[in-house]
DNA sequence: GCCGTTTTCGGCCCGACTGTTTTCAGTCG
């Protein structure tokens, strides 16, 4: 019984019990509940069955003993009960946009409808509209989202932070320029770092909104302009990005910036906080139980105000974020400054579509002092992977290339194959040659988590290995990747000194940040790499680098941040 | 259902916006 099957039962058992009307607190316990079992680094199934799972923050009595139930017999009994009460099919419709628990429960009692294609079928016939409370608008609103794929699953129509941080950022770069626009930055998920997001959050200190509102509506960038509110407004790139973009006085920048970057249930914790000091919380200030209202400029100046330090975006995500901030022991964690170079990025010897020189001036350009070239290998034609002879000219040639280069290292590394039996792709004499190893999995990637993690595993074990690149081979839209036993291999890793990756390519961000903050707590260090394979692409470090972040990661967990020795990055 | 500088009961975050309404419920973040 693993964590997550556990939180998807609490988090259905909560959707039934808010289409049946439950008190709201109800349903927001099982949903925190899920939420904690769901990111416990632990199995929670064993801590329930000890009668430790109470431990837990959010856990009670209650749920425990559920938990104890689903491992012992397979079902928890609520939640079987709850099924006979409500279809299940009602859950879906829910979480259609403009659509929530009271709308889903009037179309099944109203209409008869209690699944998508029941509703599709109401919508088709125009009955939508008769239904208290709706109208022809929320009808097209509904007939719009059921003509997309996966229409009310959860996670649907998520994308890549790598593809929705550059429509942001350039949209934020819009608004700067705006006269009488003081600050611009992107919030939301995107600054907290997450993988994929369904949206884009934007905040602007403006005195004078109308003019933000009219830069909107004449941007090159949007497609569509929706909403008329004073303060919000929502656009849609062209490519099909939803942005929310929020305006506040400058005085009270913090108060939004905090508001807009959430989490919502960091938020939720910090107002609980607030009330329990006397003051009220809002994304316009915090207010006195006299009625003064402070404000601030700074966000810095919000969490101040409440006795907190700073909590860097990436962990405001409720774990114990508001404690270890009282505490005053937030971490230090990596930035952009402290990356000295990379390791794992091609050129035109295999994949990439740059020569070398192009490569590393590029590299030089942003400030590393090293670069490794790391080219396929052999068994990976497609790519025109490097045979053996290849390779010793490569290292001629960047012995060259080092001659006539200044203000940057170049190093010999490979992208070497982890083959079916977990064997590397070149012999281990050749191996020896090379400053530094990356093996990455490129095929079997559909295999059992067992078989992958013992791959992985063989290759953590060859003492030329420095590296395991994109460790779970995931690709976002094709194929989630091996279920790897990540705190096995960590553990091993961390013994053997190998560097588990977090590639920032968009499509992949693997290891993604629960896994690499897995990675970290058994003992692992990181790698950071663009896996660039042109010059341009040497920017998907800094994805890399959110999701690190967002893993916990400080300066000393990742490799980047030092200088290769001649056999240790 | 959880939880405690309000401590075993009685609370539980806060406001903007939308569409449908004649004053507001529902949804969203």
């Amino acid at each position: 019984m693993t964590n997550g099957e556990i939180a998807d039962a609490f988090t259905l058992l909560g959707d039934l019990l808010e289409l049946e009307g439950a008190v709201r607190h109800r349903v927001l316990a099982y949903r925190r509940g899920a939420a904690r079992v769901r990111a416990a680094p632990a199995s929670v199934a064993e801590m329930a069955l000890r009668g430790r799972a109470t431990d837990l923050p959010d856990i009670g009595a209650t749920l425990q003993a559920k938990i104890v139930e689903l491992a012992q017999t397979g079902v928890i009994s609520a939640l079987e009960k709850a099924r006979e009460r409500t279809p299940e099919g009602l859950v879906r419709i829910a979480r259609l946009e403009g659509i929530g628990p009271k709308r889903a429960v009037a179309l099944w009692h109203e209409l008869g409808v209690t699944d998508i294609e029941g509703l599709r079928a109401a919508a088709e016939a125009g009955r939508l509209r008769t239904v208290a409370g709706m109208g022809p608008s929320t009808e097209a609103q509904i007939t719009a989202q059921l003509d997309a794929p996966g229409a009310g699953e959860a996670g649907a129509e998520r994308i890549s932070m790598g593809l929705a941080l550059p429509q942001a950022e350039a949209l934020a770069a819009e608004l700067r320029a705006v006269p009488g626009v003081l600050r611009v930055e992107v919030a939301g998920s995107l600054r907290r770092g997450r993988e994929t997001v369904h949206d884009a959050d934007v905040v602007v200190a403006a005195s004078d909104p109308a003019a933000v509102a009219a830069a909107l509506d004449a941007s090159p960038l949007v497609a569509i302009s929706a909403g008329a509110g004073e303060l919000r407004r929502a656009v849609t790139t062209h490519p099909g990005l939803r942005i929310e973009v929020s305006i506040a006085p400058p005085d009270r920048f913090g108060n939004l910036l905090q508001h807009a970057t959430g989490s919502a249930q960091h938020n939720v914790r910090l107002r609980e906080l607030a009330l329990r000091r006397g003051v009220s919380m809002s994304e316009h200030g915090l207010t006195a139980a006299d009625g003064t209202v402070s404000v601030s400029a700074a966000e810095e100046d919000v969490y101040g105000a409440l006795g907190l330090a700073w909590i860097p975006p990436e962990l405001r995500e409720d774990r114990d974020e508001l404690a270890v901030a009282a505490r005053g022991e937030v971490p230090r964690l990596v930035e952009r400054g402290d990356i000295l170079g990379e390791i794992h990025m091609h050129s035109d010897w295999s994949d990439g579509r740059a020569d070398m020189a192009t490569m590393v001036l590029a590299a030089r350009d942003r400030g590393y002092r090293y670069v490794g070239i790391a080219d396929h290998s052999q068994s990976l034609a497609m790519t025109h992977g490097l045979t053996p002879d290849r390779v010793r000219r490569q290292w001629e040639a960047i012995d060259e290339l080092n001659a006539r280069t200044d203000g940057i290292t170049v190093l010999k590394c490979t992208e070497v194959d982890i083959l079916a039996d977990g064997r590397l792709d070149f012999e281990d004499d050749l191996l020896e040659g090379f400053d530094l190893v990356v093996a990455s999995l490129h095929s079997g990637l559909r295999a059992s988590g067992d078989e992958g993690t013992a791959r992985v595993l063989a290759a953590v074990e060859n003492p030329h290995v420095d590296a395991i690149g994109h460790p779970r081979g995931r690709m976002m839209g094709r194929r989630e990747g091996l279920a790897l036993d990540i705190a096995a291999i960590a553990e091993r890793a961390a013994a053997t000194g190998t560097y588990l990756e977090i590639n920032g390519q968009p499509r992949r961000l693997d290891l993604d940040s629960a896994l690499a903050r897995t990675a970290l707590a058994a003992g692992a260090r990181l790698l950071l790499s663009s896996d660039a394979h042109r010059p341009e692409e040497l920017g998907y470090l800094d994805f890399a680098l959110r999701v690190a972040r967002r893993a916990g990661a400080r300066p000393e967990d990742v490799a980047n941040t030092r200088m290769p020795d001649a056999r240790r990055a």
